[in-house]
DNA sequence: TTGTTTTTATCGGTTATCCGATACTTTTAG
DNA sequence: CTAAAAGTATCGGATAACCGATAAAAACAA
């Protein structure tokens, strides 16, 4: 589990958090940190979010606030998928968890 | 999203799988490939399996098939748990994906 | 046994992922 | 209008994650 946290994840997740909203750098951070329990370094936040502008899978306003693109809104719904057919049984994982 | 499917996730994919039954090495390959469209490759899987084998997190049997073992148990509650606090509105995330 | 296939394993190298340090920009406060 | 603070951004480097190639070992068949 090298040192526990899921990596690799973050972009699939900034691309969920910001299609329920805009949101800017910091606040999509705060979220993150609220979900995984540690924040994201800024050298860790935005070049992932400059990944994914020079992408073309978010937008950015004059505000700076990122929201999801048309390209990204297909991107998100093929990882959506891909994520629930990896993880096909996710209530036995969550019983499992709950007990 | 690099190209699109989530790295990182193999251990703890993998702590999963043999928690729920004994696995070889090939079975684990062939049950990933099921649930993410892709096997991994001899040179991924392996490396991983000694690598939750070092770590005491899965034990191995006379026939080469993995198990969860104590330590491993631990191990796959915690990531579990945190799996669900990040992604914590999954009901959300999945009528969005089926609409 | 011998040959064939499958499974297991290792190694080298590539790319991905992330963070710390740093600096620039914008906002806020006084 | 400054000064401080918060937010944004970039760069270099470290580690993680993975695969292809290769080979050893085991299972199986003839």
């Amino acid at each position: 589990m090298t040192q526990c946290e899921m990596k690799g994840f973050l972009s699939f997740l900034i691309l969920w958090l910001v299609s329920k909203k805009k949101r800017s750098g910091a606040e999509i951070a705060l979220e993150l940190e609220k979900r995984k329990g540690n924040k994201p370094s800024p050298g860790t936040i935005y070049p992932a979010l400059k990944y994914l502008k020079d992408k073309g899978l978010v937008d950015i306003d004059k505000d700076k606030r990122y929201s999801l693109s048309k390209k990204g809104s297909k991107e998100l719904e093929a990882h959506l998928k891909t994520f629930f057919e990896t993880f096909c049984d996710l209530d036995e994982m969550k019983s499992c968890c709950k007990e």
